[in-house]
DNA sequence: CAAATATAGTTAGTATAACAACTATTTCCT
DNA sequence: AGGAAATAGTTGTTATACTAACTATATTTG
């Protein structure tokens, strides 16, 4: 690897992660999806896991406790989301979705599957098995 | 591609460019390098190409006008860039390094190669072309 | 058992990203 | 030439990411 691909792999990763997430934010907002991509990555997950606490859920999604508690905080206010004592641990919340936040996953996810469809165009699935593996190895030697 | 993997290539995506741009940011703050990742990328660019209005290092960087404003702020302030008038144009800004800003790209340049080299470890040349290849695929589908 | 250590979640600060809107200036069109 | 449209850069807003620090609580240690 030459010095330019060492900075390159950096840039372009960055540039593409960036593209995505605009693209999808862009067809959320059009599509009134009331959520944004991080938003949504959360209600998901409570919608597969059911209750979780906010350290679980912060290991699901790899996100950071206070910025997952600014996401569980605008999902609380708009109602896709609640907060609930544990009832063994003081210092911990059961997060679960209410009622609207099951209707909203129920309604979003086939929309989200096409929209995230287009970027892999021209692309196969040996394209994404490589594309897994070398981001699990970059992931995992910056651990 | 089933549903599954349509979620997750984006959410893979995500988490390892998050990770990259970490993990650099990091090790920038212990070698006190003084600037950003993002503010890296800038001073670099403005270190190949000499000068430039901040519209065309936009398109450079992959960054949009209100971000980069910001970040030429900070760069200015820190004294590494300076906004020149450009002679023909009283819209436009001509940008170039500083002295001090040259200074700090010589320094950086060597540290940030081997920074960068971790995440490349049981990669090799082949992986780095495929990951172009797929990355580049992406950011065009979606533009 | 009491103190030390770890943990859950929050708040604050700085940085960046994206969108919207704006002003001053330039370019284009009739 | 004059007006319309486009452009360069800025300001404002919302959201997210990351680090640091904090409080309340739980767990571990001696």
């Amino acid at each position: 690897m030459t010095y330019e691909q060492f900075s390159k792999y950096s840039f372009l990763l960055d540039r593409t992660a960036r593209r995505v997430k605009q693209y999808a934010q862009q067809k959320f907002k059009n599509g009134n999806f009331d959520v944004t991509v991080d938003q949504w990555l959360v209600i998901k997950n409570l919608s597969e896991n059911g209750v979780l606490s906010q350290t679980e859920l912060a290991q699901l999604v790899f996100k950071d406790h206070p910025t997952l508690t600014r996401i569980i905080d605008i999902l609380c206010k708009k109602g896709y989301v609640e907060r609930l004592p544990h009832p063994n641990d003081r210092r911990s919340f059961q997060l679960l979705l209410t009622e609207d936040g099951k209707t909203k996953v129920s309604e979003l996810r086939p929309q989200i599957v096409s929209i995230r469809e287009k970027a892999w165009e021209n692309l196969d699935e040996k394209d994404f098995q490589e594309f897994k593996r070398i981001l699990n190895t970059i992931y995992e030697n910056l651990e």
